[in-house]
DNA sequence: ACACACGGGACCTCCCGTTTGT
DNA sequence: ACAAACGGGAGGTCCCGTGTGT
């Protein structure tokens, strides 16, 4: 999502500041509960910026939802997983970033993409289509990996790649909402652990499944 | 979470059709956008009526919460999934009963506990609390048959049936998330498939991969 | 005001109960801020009854009012002013009756009529006018007081006792009112010791003015 | 209090003119039959505004009590009682401009921080409290003028200056409550004429008592 | 590019009074 | 005589977005 003209690195500060802003509280409260007034004020700018800088308040939801994919892809870029020559082993690593991302506790739990898509993804279409559009961008991203794993090491039994990134998209939302309400993250490392142990399963590789004297 | 007094059964009709109306509105709309105004159009019943029943909107949505638990409780129980003798049939029963009840055209897709635990669940916690309880609720239903199926079967490897009914929770509110964004219940059969192959697959029981020409 | 047919004495139980509550919130938050429902809740009685008994909220602000003016007058008839012989003694002993009601902590302090007076007074002649009679009804009394007082004793300036016994009356509701906001009754002996060694002052008898050290 | 950065003469239009509706409609009907679209509308501004000089309807209730007290600080400003030499006949002064002020047709009867401090004294301490310490401020200047005059002229009773200001506080709250109800001025002559003769008396100076023909 | 003042409508809540039934 | 259910509207608050000016 890095399309846009005017990448996050160029922008002006006050709308950086924004967007920074929305994300917080989106992660925190949601999208209806937060208004563009709270938004202000946590960034410290005035309304007149904000409707300077957004038309609406739907249009800085997309911002949002933009510079969280964006820092999503950060992540991902900053784990120079191309690095890593074989594609199964590639995959296994994506399952330790997603881990260690989603512990972080500097990265507020949560996913900007996914609440909104909660929110309003059956009854606002404005909203709802492009968070739809960003959590497939996500699964391409894995459909890509498990391609790739799947020419390099033939899985033990026949997995459609599409379906598991699915399945793993699912893990990945559910996990976040189920850390927002438990408002803890300890889960985390249990559900990665399993998604991981399924996956590389397929593959015949086997990967440690949780038990309770770890968590 | 039939331990009211007075079951949805023995309810005024009007407020039973407040509650139906309320939890239609939440799975379509979330909690927060749903307004009183339109809960009572909907219902058919003056605002009069709505705080006769309910002292504020706060009280509605927790008695949504209650119903939507004791419809599945009353899909579980219509299963009949303790007259199914081997602990882990009765697992394996479960996972059909899912799939089939997440695909009934009538009932609505998504889940009213995980949305308002997604929306409310970190800023809200009179209604974020009760959210949380009613999945960990869910929860230990599963870990009741996780435990009876370990103590029938040794399992494959050994796991926590606390660990595995998170993975299952979180597998199933991101399932339902995704689904209302992508407003077709695609994933369904995916995803309720990729998990029942993991977890039997832990007891070592083999269990249908999905593969793409089924879906 | 005893002239109803129904007297207060011979009332059924819960219209008592209701005009006791009326007259204790009305006191404790004035006529606007108490609600039917407060009424009833604090009478221990349902809506159905209250509306059984009053026509409206009016109709028992009304009878609050009333029953005010009776209880002011029971305490008139208890210390059996008629009995004190001489007219400037009876009224000497006016001061005394009221210092010592007003200071009584098993009635609240404040006015039912006086409130009513000022909330309703300038805008709602349906209250405010009889607010307006019970006002009157209580300066006739003392007017005369006065009346006899004159004629058995000759004052040392003349006097107009409709002019003092007004002059009284405003005494004693700014007396009423101002203890309210400071929440303590201070100034009770304060202002009637004034108003006494004033009133009596009149006929050249010397009454104690109040100081400091008293207080 | 005049103490505001913001003093009423360079505050903006709209804000002034809520601000002197709001006077008009306590006095007229008290603060809780005052409503905020009331004041709106006869103000001539929306609630748009309304909305954005206060934050709700206390905040205007406690800034028509500071333009009330202003507006009595003014009334006592143009009287230049200051420049009265002697300190009782600055006291005395003092009566006839109560008198003159309570009488001008163009100010309404009444007194918002009295109608304030009756509705919400007991109740609502975020109001009652600044209600009261209106009355203290009042009460205060009156007895620095007590004070002075008892320095320069030897009373012919000793007396507290508090214990007389409370009571000449009560007396004009009083007489503007029964006025009120009364809907006429009548008393407001009386009622300061027998005021003026008790405190000027304890002076030993004679002061006129009000006879019948002269009102 | 930004700040302030403003407009108007939606939303939750509350409250008075009525209706229906016993 | 009383209780429960109900109707409908008003009141306080909030919130998105617009204008005007600099």
């Amino acid at each position: 999502m890095l399309t846009e003209a005017e990448s996050k690195s160029e922008m002006p500060e006050k709308k950086r500041k924004l967007i920074d802003a929305t994300v917080g509280l989106i992660l925190a409260q949601g999208y209806n509960a937060t208004t563009v007034d709270q938004i202000c004020q946590v960034a410290g700018v005035t309304k007149g910026s904000f409707f300077y800088y957004f038309a609406n308040k739907e249009e800085i939801g997309l911002a949002a939802m933009d510079a969280w994919s964006a820092a999503w892809e950060g992540i991902l870029l900053a784990a120079e997983l191309e690095k890593v020559a074989d594609p199964l082993d590639r995959l296994a690593r994506l399952f330790d970033v997603m881990e260690e991302a989603y512990l972080t506790p500097e990265i507020p739990s949560g996913c900007v993409v996914g609440t909104v898509a909660q929110e309003l993804g059956a009854c606002n279409r404005s909203l709802g289509g492009p968070s739809e559009i960003h959590l497939d961008v996500w699964a391409q991203g894995v459909i890509r990996l498990l391609t790739d794993a799947k020419a390099a090491h033939p899985p033990k039994v026949d997995f459609d790649p599409v379906g598991v990134a699915d399945f793993m998209l699912g893990m990945v939302q559910g996990t976040l909402l189920v850390t927002k309400v438990r408002q803890n993250r300890r889960i985390v490392p249990n559900n990665v652990g399993h998604l991981r142990a399924y996956v590389l399963g397929l593959f015949g590789r086997d990967a440690h499944v949780p038990v309770p004297e770890e968590i």
